[in-house]
DNA sequence: GTCTATAAGCCGATAGAC
DNA sequence: GTCTATCGGCTTATAGAC
């Protein structure tokens, strides 16, 4: 089928998400115009709103997108039997993806307040299938008596936001490599839950 | 001396502060308009350039009050000569202070790229500061053999992440006091650095 | 110190030509 | 699918009356 010429819609589409991306983690969702969503594409406002009804639903696909790939992403990682290399490989793919993606993760965790509530429920709820993943792993560790665990729960916010935490300081150009990072953090991850 | 009718400077300008930092902290700097706070406050929009150069000045100025009295508030506690409590204390004051202020703490951690470069530095200084005094008492307690840590800059990074990670999710109405809550994070904390 | 009025410009979103 | 032009409304900040 002929392409009608002006027609870059399998070009575009992506063009405009990844500029959004960028935009929205550098400058803030309310702090960035669709005028300058479009001048990083290179087209001009209008044709936007022929891949996105509205700003917010632009948002909100990025968002989800991120979550829908990071499960997706989690249920193809090998699920150890045993809980402490179930943890160890959780703590490494949790540093791995997130560092990979610093702007879909600032973004997802940054612009929250600036969903609708109904978009923000649906963002939670992946949120929360992401987090009882872990959580699972270490009432299975507990369980099995491999970990010593007082509060499962806190432990899992408490993981999560340590781990997460690589992001507002490392840097590929660092002294340390993301492996050894990796290496560090599983350390600490392992005293958390033994002691 | 008389006060001239309709006079309120010393209540007025710390309700812009109040106004700015509860709108800021809920919908975020730029979704913020000057407007909004002086609906907020109570007084048209005019009036807040009578305290205020600009809005960028009302922000850093809510950063760098609540980093100072953060700065100002530790340095007043009590520095145990012994590491692992001054750790302890460390952990227990974190916590609890930031959860005593959780809109400050929020700006202070979400606004940082709506600051001009200049202002950005400056806050950035503030809190390398206070990041300073937890690394001085992981060194110490390295030092004299009461830590095992292998990094000790990532293990300040990620205690204060994790630490800071309570106001994601603590609301005094859980199930939870924050007593208890300083209690479970201290235990995850000496875990941490001792393991 | 607060008010009203205004300047000068950007915003999201849409209509209609091509 | 992209363009230009436009609508109605909002923005920060200032000027001048009181």
């Amino acid at each position: 089928m002929a392409r009608t010429a002006g027609s870059h819609s399998a070009l575009t589409a992506p063009r405009i998400r990844e500029a959004a991306q960028e935009l929205f983690a550098r400058h803030g969702y309310a702090a960035v115009s669709m005028r300058q969503i479009a001048a990083e594409v290179g087209v001009q406002v209008g044709a936007l709103y022929n891949y996105t009804p509205d700003k917010q639903s632009l948002l909100f696909d990025l968002m989800t997108a991120h979550l829908d790939a990071l499960l997706a992403a989690q249920a193809a990682e090998d699920r150890p039997a045993d809980p402490m290399q179930a943890l160890e490989a959780f703590a490494r793919f949790h540093i791995r993806y997130h560092a990979e993606r610093p702007d879909a993760v600032f973004i997802a965790y940054m612009e929250l307040r600036n969903l609708t509530p109904d978009n923000f429920a649906t963002v939670e709820t992946l949120r929360h299938r992401y987090e009882d993943r872990l959580s699972a792993i270490l009432s299975a560790g507990q369980a099995a008596g491999a970990f010593r665990i007082a509060e499962p729960r806190i432990a899992t916010m408490a993981i999560i936001a340590m781990l997460t935490g690589v992001n507002t300081w490392f840097r590929q150009s660092g002294r340390l490599s993301l492996s050894e990072v990796e290496d560090v953090y599983w350390d600490m991850t392992r005293r958390l839950v033994t002691g």
